[in-house]
DNA sequence: CCGAGGTCTGGAAACGTTTCGCCGAAACGT
DNA sequence: ACGTTTCGGCGAAACGTTTCCAGACCTCGG
């Protein structure tokens, strides 16, 4: 930068000036300036600019996800790397595979590089690093779940009124035996959904057959097998609800494998790419990702931006799919 | 830091040496610069200490993805963020959606952040841009396809040898009358696929047939209808290969719904999640995106590290998931 | 007892930029 | 013609860190 201005015979300032495309500086300078800084190859070097400057924006933002590579995660990744665009910001993106340490190291490094702001799926619900960061002066958003950070801004879904809807439809079309699989009770989404299920069961007066209901089945194959288990037992639903993406994947594959899939009903949480193809298609409980990950990139930015107020808490609503699955009709209906 | 030093009564110089874990300094001493930084809240400022390091690096790399939501470029980011992470170095990631000026963009804003490396999905083959950050010390790893600049290292697929070998597989189970359905010609990986298609049918001394090629077909809905147009020809095709993805699904849903799926053989160039579920199953050619990420993320750290040699050019090999629609039998076999 | 060599430690310079304070000149009003 | 404002431009200081260099202290062998 230096050669810069000496080349072009002007002082440094003046460089700098011109860099930032400043007001309040002859065209003809500006256009020996940019001539030189071309002849040097000059680069602009942004964290050395980011450094000295007032604001002290690094324009860039850390994004901690579960996994990068799930379906939903990406998504989310790309709706809050667009929002963050329009602004001329990056993001900074790492998975914890819900490991809180690895959450916590993630935090402290995105800190450490002086991100403008972190959006976070937090794996736990206390989270004292999050709390330092936010401490520090770095704004936090929480994403698809809660904290127990009172002060943090979140944007979640509203799980359970998603199941206690679904739970509404399946009793509607005469379902009476209705079964649960959903996820590990440590994920907050999983405990939420699950507490929908039993409103939805009792807003529709049904009992809760305690049988029905399977908790902690993380995974495909777990899935698989629970859901051959309840189709074994002496009085086995007739429609099943399941809590998560991979269980519904599971879930539909025992179905398969049985032949059952025209003739239990099923309805998962989460979207699956393609479901639409199957048949029938399985119908979700749909959660729009893109709508979450702009969300929390615009809460963010208010926070960057200054914004003083209490924290916010945004929570979206799911979106019913009916692709088939879902509507297979019951005994006690129609 | 100033603080620190004071308040531990030590000088800065120490204090650095204590933050960066170097040794050569007193344990008490380090103990009580340990002690008034937790007091102070100090926060190590990765940025500035990266600014006056000898060796520049910023321990973060940039990523250019043709878009973060895509599945495909999602296992391949998680694939790099974790050989990364194994060095300590972050990952900051964009989409083009194929638009070179975003690219030139992204590749920009990158350098200028002095990224230590950047891995790139190049939209198209003439980058200046990319040698023009490598020239200026930032090693470039084209990924998934090539970039007219020799010198730049690449991991790609053998694209053309994974399609050769479908139509293999077809030919052998008797079809003789094999359609293709390809992207748009301007994006290589479709190229090389067509280029394979057409190999594949002279080593198996099949006709081609100009009426069964389709190419410039993008996205589900241009599939469907092409598709559609295909089995309406008077001798139609009784297998279809599709070079991408997204016109995989959009050539299935068309059987489906002409009830074809069981009739028509079809296989896919690129795995589609959950595909196992459908019946019959999508066959695909499958690449790895993990492998591809992390070939990568090894190539280019081999250069952050200074390897100054020649170019490497990766080339990994497909794999096909027989699932059984690349299974079904044509007139002229068994 | 003294000097050489080693180990710790601290001050200051440097990294590449922005910003502050200041200056000279030109334009303006009286 | 002169004071005053305005404006473009300049050098130097500052951002938070690392690194160079030199100084202080200690130990040990002669």
């Amino acid at each position: 930068m230096r050669d810069v201005a000496t080349m072009a015979g002007v002082g440094i300032a003046t460089v700098s000036r011109v860099v930032n495309g400043k007001p309040g500086v002859t065209p003809d300078l500006a256009e020996k300036v940019t001539r030189a800084a071309e002849l040097l190859g000059y680069r602009h070097d942004m964290t050395a600019s980011s450094l000295r400057r007032a604001d002290r924006r690094t324009h860039t933002l850390g994004l901690i996800l579960e996994d990068a590579a799930n379906p939903f995660s990406a998504a989310l990744h790309r709706a809050v790397e667009d929002t963050a665009a329009e602004r001329g910001v990056l993001v900074l993106a790492g998975s914890t595979d819900e490991d809180p340490v690895r959450e916590r190291g993630l935090v402290r490094t995105f800190t450490a590089r002086r991100v403008d702001g972190l959006i976070v799926v937090p794996t736990g619900r206390t989270d004292t690093d999050l709390d330092a960061a936010r401490g520090a002066g770095t704004p936090v958003v929480c994403v698809d779940r809660p904290t127990s950070v009172r002060e943090v801004d979140t944007v979640t879904v509203d799980n359970r009124a998603g199941v206690r809807a679904a739970v509404g439809r399946l009793h509607a079309a005469g379902h009476r035996r209705i079964a649960f699989l959903g996820d590990l009770p440590t994920i907050w989404t999983a405990e939420e959904r699950h507490a929908g299920f039993v409103e939805g069961l009792a807003e529709t007066g049904s009992v809760l057959h305690p049988a029905l209901v399977r908790r902690a089945v993380h995974g495909v194959e777990a899935a698989q097998e629970a859901t051959r288990e309840l189709l074994a037992l002496p009085r086995p639903p007739t429609a099943l609800v399941s809590g998560q993406n991979l269980v519904t994947v599971g879930v539909r594959k025992t179905l398969q494998d049985l032949r059952r899939q025209h003739d239990v009903a099923l309805i998962g949480f989460d979207d699956l790419p393609f479901a639409d193809l199957l048949d029938p298609g399985i119908s979700v409980i749909a959660q729009d990702p893109v709508a979450i990950g702009r969300e929390a990139a615009t809460l963010l930015f208010d926070r960057v931006d200054g914004d003083p107020g209490p924290a916010r808490h945004r929570v979206l609503t799911t979106r019913y799919l009916a692709r088939g699955s879902g509507e297979l009709p019951g005994p006690g209906g129609v």
